[in-house]
RNA sequence: GGGGGCGUGGUGUAGCGGUUAACACGUCGGCCUGUCAAGCCGAAGAUCGCGGGUUCGAUCCCCGUCGCUCCCGCCA
């Protein structure tokens, strides 16, 4: 090796020991007769002292180096004289007294500042997404990422699970998302797909007996991206056979919860998670993802507004649309334009109109255009129902169900950001269970799965199936982390019949199944283990542990929101020849 | 596919219908033997993303386009 230490290692108890270091320079300080040199490697930074008294010969190299420059140090690790101790450094008592200097690699001096926190241009990082890895934020979620994957292979292998590697290189299925695919060479106009999880494979795996089964898988979806989504991206996949619901969960949320107290940077809200039900989630929070860091509820109001001189709530009352509503402290002072503001956000968010109440925060007068339409018992009744207080403002919302619950929705998560609570430095877990095994509404005449179509009905609601399909829940479960979906499962279908009843509910014909299908309906028919699984996204949750607003922070090579590589410029065209041999034509 | 934000020396920002385009950091040179966000002195460095339009005059206003980003759709 090159070097005989680490630069993050050196202590007092080395004091008098020759050590040898190489890493990069993270700064050099010309004091005219001595430099000092900050030496950086992955493991820290230590502080080379180069003295034109002690070698001059060191001290020539020393004078022409520069920042970023690959340098060897041999030389005496040192007290620091009196006084000039660096509290900042876990090496700040020490200092290497250099005898030998040797540059092993010049530097151009780099776009953006290695050594600052400074925000750069993400464009410009993601270019130089090489130098940006030296940084320390990336650094140090990067070791996050690597303890936290080393923590969920210690954790399953102790309990029996087998990690395996399945095909990337599989077969496209029409359901779910776009899928990227590899054109076949040897079969002219066949393609590959890669796996957008590898859901199918592990439940064959079950099928193969192998009944605790994890990987930690790549899985890629040809969609457009967001702050929590790249088009390929790493998920803990895992199946296990003989299991029923609360099986999983409380893996999992050992899991997660000795994952996070191991390596997060951000603590845990609770060590107790939450289960909701999916109604309850979306009728509490307005969606099936809800951030619990907060309250802010939605509350039903629909009673009390029924009978109102307000026409919109008493017709929507009458006419089955709910009207709820979400009380925000303190915000009862909030100016016309502000009002007319949070109007505009709720129509971009889908809704008709906006009403509000403001509680006037010494008199506790009640403030709004729909006011005059309510009696003084109603809006006593209206305020306790929320209790609300006085300097509280009410935002209220009514339409279909779904409106009022994106409305109200999207005007908490803003409102939560404008007063702070969504900026609270912890993770809150929390588990939404009984989804319905169905979509609302259909799509071109048939049913769409909300999980998968693998996704198993609640036995008892197997008889609803024909009936009333709607009303069907599943055994689908979502965890779920300060608003986002972190990991997602289910008990699987293992019958065949239950199976092929499913896939013709959603659009299937029997001769389209077996050709998409046909190797998982021929499996279950060789003895199928009762089977389900999750899968935690691993970016999601290391990036919620290292305080990460997206997972790009947390990947080492990420894309950008337009799918590109601007490090290596992917994607990119290639030589006609190669198109031959795939036998594809590009179209103009 | 749609909507929002951003784009000014290498970096981060300021600016404004007419400026010598400002500041900080960085870079380069000089001085300095105890600095660690070193200090002091000096210097270089900007077709204001690109194209078009309005105007006597555009970095600034308008349109288009490109890039980055956030959101909706999409993501079984």
């Amino acid at each position: 090796m090159l070097k005989t230490v680490h630069a993050g290692a050196l202590r007092l108890e080395n004091v008098g020991q020759t050590v040898t270091l190489a890493g990069w320079v993270n700064k050099r300080r010309d004091m005219g007769g001595v430099i000092f040199i900050d030496l950086r490697d992955r493991d820290g930074k230590t502080q080379v002292v180069v003295d034109s008294g002690r070698n001059p010969t060191a001290f020539s190299i020393a004078e022409q180096i520069r920042t970023e420059y690959v340098i060897q140090v041999t030389g005496v690790v040192s007290p620091r004289p009196q006084g000039q101790q660096n509290p900042n450094l876990p090496t700040g008592d020490i200092e290497v007294l250099a005898d030998q200097v040797e540059i092993l690699a010049t530097a151009k001096t780099p776009p953006f500042l290695i050594d600052r926190e400074e925000a750069v241009d993400e464009s410009l990082r993601l270019k130089y997404r090489y130098l940006d890895l030296r940084r320390e934020r990336l650094q140090r979620n990067l070791i996050v990422r690597h303890k936290a994957i080393k923590f969920i292979r210690d954790f399953l292998d102790e309990r029996g699970f087998l990690e395996i590697e399945t095909p990337i290189l599989f077969k496209s299925t029409p359901e779910g998302a776009r899928d990227y695919l590899v054109p076949s060479r040897v079969h002219p106009g066949k393609f590959y797909a890669l796996p957008q999880s590898p859901q199918q494979l592990k439940q064959l795996l079950m099928v193969a007996g192998i009944e605790r089964y994890f990987q930690i898988a790549r899985c890629f979806r040809d969609e457009d991206l967001r702050a929590d989504r790249q088009p390929e991206f790493t998920q803990l996949d895992m199946e296990i056979s003989f299991v029923e619901r609360d099986d999983i969960l409380d893996l999992i949320e050992a899991l997660i919860v000795g994952m996070i107290q191991a390596v997060s940077l951000v603590p845990l809200a609770s060590t107790q998670f939450p289960r909701l039900s999916y109604r309850e989630a979306t009728e509490r929070y307005g969606t099936d993802r809800p951030d619990i860091r907060f309250g802010l509820e939605l509350q039903e109001i629909t009673d009390l507004v029924a009978n109102s001189a307000f026409r919109v709530f008493a017709e929507n009352a009458a006419a089955n649309k709910p009207t709820k509503a979400i009380c925000i402290p303190g915000c009862g002072d909030y100016s016309r334009k502000q009002l007319t503001d949070l109007e505009e956000f709720a129509r971009a968010n889908g809704a008709k109109a906006l009403a509000w109440l403001a509680i006037h925060p010494e008199n506790g007068e009640i403030r709004g255009p729909i006011a005059k339409f309510f009696t003084v018992d109603q809006l006593i009744a209206l305020t306790e129902r929320l209790q609300a207080n006085p300097g509280d403002l009410i935002l209220i919302s009514s339409d279909e169900k779904a409106i009022v619950h994106n409305v109200l929705s999207s005007l908490r998560m803003e409102m939560a950001r404008r007063l702070g609570y969504a900026q609270k430095k912890e993770l809150a877990f929390c588990w939404v269970v009984d989804f319905p095994l169905f979509e609302e509404g259909e799509e071109e005449g048939h049913l769409a799965p909300s999980h998968h179509m693998f996704t198993a009905p609640k036995r008892e609601h197997i008889p609803l199936l024909d009936s009333d399909p709607h009303a069907v829940l599943s055994e689908q479960y979502d965890l779920v982390c300060n608003g986002f979906e972190v990991a997602g499962g289910s008990i699987r279908i293992h019958e065949r019949e239950l199976q092929n009843k499913i896939m013709q509910m959603i659009g299937f014909s029997v001769e389209t199944a077996k050709e998409q299908f046909g190797h998982m309906l021929e499996a279950f028919e060789y003895g199928a283990p009762p089977h389900g699984g999750i899968a935690p996204g691993i970016d999601r949750i290391v990036a919620l542990m290292c305080g990460e607003p997206n997972i790009r922070e947390v990947m080492a090579f990420p894309k950008t929101a337009q799918a590109t590589d601007l490090m290596a410029d992917a994607p990119s065209e290639v030589v006609q020849r190669q198109l031959d041999d795939l036998h594809i034509a590009v179209k103009s």
